[in-house]
DNA sequence: TTGTAGGCGTTATCAA
DNA sequence: TTGATAACGCCTACAA
């Protein structure tokens, strides 16, 4: 059995507030004390019991994250990354991170949320992949906990968010491929209820109308944010009669699922068919060719998001509780051979 | 605030002891009462507070998993569908999923270990990528915390386990570049310390031996498991004067990053050089060209380690504590065009 | 500077 | 079938 305060003081014959007081760092303890309370504790190797500490303290020491995991296979390197990032930054703040996994949208997802909210498992959650309009966003705010996001959505109000200019940086590479001499430019999005879909979608407008390109709804088709996804709707667009010269995917894994159609098709990427995606992440550099994308830093984002999150669970004030950070266009082969 | 039992009793005018028997199900509550103890304590959003139930029920409801998090960037799809499969089964079984990282093999990831045994955050842990002599699975079993791996250690005892017949598996890989003409096949591992490292490399010679082909250290480089290790292991093996004609990688992210430096050399790949994997990861299916692979699943493997873990929580007996499943070969054109 | 005691919200024992 | 009561292990006002 792992020892309880109560040993640990006894075995020094003191109270086990001494005890308790002397570990927290009080300072009315006497030193000499706290030295032979913080050595006699590291050798009865003594934790303090997790629910214990929770239960009196009124808080878990814990933030949430939910995978919005799909059928039939979640093997989307951007959630690896994030969280990595989450877990870092959680560990070195001495919080757990708690995880669990719900299909976005569906019943099981809100029953996770009010049972981690009631049960006061966790002080707070990160929330990633936004939806333009999402439940999750106000159930939280009426539920009074801190919460923070990787993106906006259209309901957001006042909480925390980290986001990432992609509406710029659609923009941007619609420009890129423009100034390649493309006129004719598909763009493979994600389910239309996904803010990223909107922001990304109204990115690739942008540059259209700033390259003075009229907006064509045939070149504008559904995928859903996996390399599968990419590649069936790729096909689609290549088989059509009047097919694009460039094929920008919402993400990285469609885009990387595009080229794989292309090159089933004979197509030289980067000659024949220029294809770009965004998220930076590790397959882009190393696919063949290397792949044109927009880099955001998903690691470094969560561990903010972390240390947001840790802030206002604390109470504090953020000095900066809304930051906009912009994308870096990564030009590779894929678009430039 | 949210309620607490006490709120429910009194609104039901029933002691605290009838209402936390009616909603766990005891047999001892009269099922009028059972119903409206129901019925009013959803009404009134009531959740048992974890901690206070935990305290007194001297468990966690949760299980532990530790990532092996390596510099600089940690984006490897093995831990989406692992943490994914671990958060689903958990899920359903009502437990919660807590992950952390850390770097294996320093002081932060015994720290970790030693903080959630003592402090009973986790009734069970699972672990993955075990090392040759692993202190885990002694730490473990000494504090007698249950614990699963996945795949074995040298020092691993009677815990369950799963794991898959890489050796046979990578027997079988050389095999099939035997059987298309290779007689110089390369091996690209990781740190010897991985237990995956001796096992695979085993299998590897194990593939040789029955061929009867030489062992050539010369063809056996060190990686680190990632795309750009593979990379430049494969570059450093493709500059010697008598380069190989075929690479294995000791898993796909290693395999891609050499397909990368084969093809920046302006080798055919499938045609003038030969690279094969292991893991099944969606990437391999969809590079270019797709790559040859042993197929683990491990997304149902994580499932049925939870299941395992949770058997073992509850002290139930398992029928088949320790599990040994056959990867699969999936031959595509990168090792026969 | 140290100790006493009460309570955080449950569940479990025992009595009614 | 229901209720009073005592822990679970810790933290913290308050007293000494």
């Amino acid at each position: 059995m792992t020892p309880t305060i109560r040993d640990v003081a006894k075995r020094l014959k003191l109270s086990i507030t001494t005890v308790s007081r002397a570990l927290d760092g009080y300072d009315d303890v006497a030193e000499e004390t706290r030295e032979r309370v913080i050595r006699v504790a590291r050798e009865m190797g003594y934790v303090p019991r997790g629910a214990a500490r929770q239960l009196r303290r009124r808080r878990s020491e814990a933030i949430g994250y939910i995978l919005p995991t799909i059928q039939p296979r979640f093997s989307d390197p951007f959630f690896s990354e994030f969280i990595a990032g989450l877990g870092d930054e959680a560990a070195s703040n001495n919080f757990d991170l708690l995880v669990s996994t719900a299909p976005p949208g569906e019943a099981a997802e809100q029953l996770l949320y009010e049972r981690w909210t009631h049960s006061r498992r966790v002080d707070g959650m990160a929330l990633s992949r936004m939806r333009r309009n999402d439940w999750r966003v106000e159930f939280l705010s009426g539920k009074k906990l801190p919460f923070v996001t990787m993106g906006r959505s259209l309901n957001s109000s006042s909480h925390p968010y980290i986001e990432v200019d992609a509406r710029s940086g659609f923009a941007a590479l619609v420009g890129h491929l423009v100034e390649r001499g493309h006129r004719r430019i598909a763009f493979i999005g994600a389910p239309p209820d996904l803010m990223l879909q909107s922001v990304r979608l109204e990115g690739y407008r942008d540059g259209l109308a700033a390259a003075g390109i009229p907006f064509d709804a045939k070149l504008v088709v559904e995928g859903n944010l996996t390399r599968q996804g990419g590649y069936e709707a790729a096909r689609r667009l290549l088989a059509t009669p009047d097919p694009p010269s460039a094929i920008i995917g919402i993400n990285d894994l469609t885009a990387i699922g595009a080229m794989r159609a292309a090159h089933e098709k004979g197509l030289a990427i980067g000659r024949d068919l220029a294809v770009a995606g965004y998220d930076g992440i590790e397959d882009a550099e190393h696919s063949r060719p290397p792949l044109t994308t927009l880099n955001q830093p998903v690691y470094e984002i969560a561990r903010r998001l972390v240390k947001m999150l840790l802030a206002l669970i604390a109470n504090e004030s953020l000095a900066e509780p809304q930051i906009l950070l912009q994308p870096e266009l990564i030009i590779r082969e894929s678009t430039s051979p």
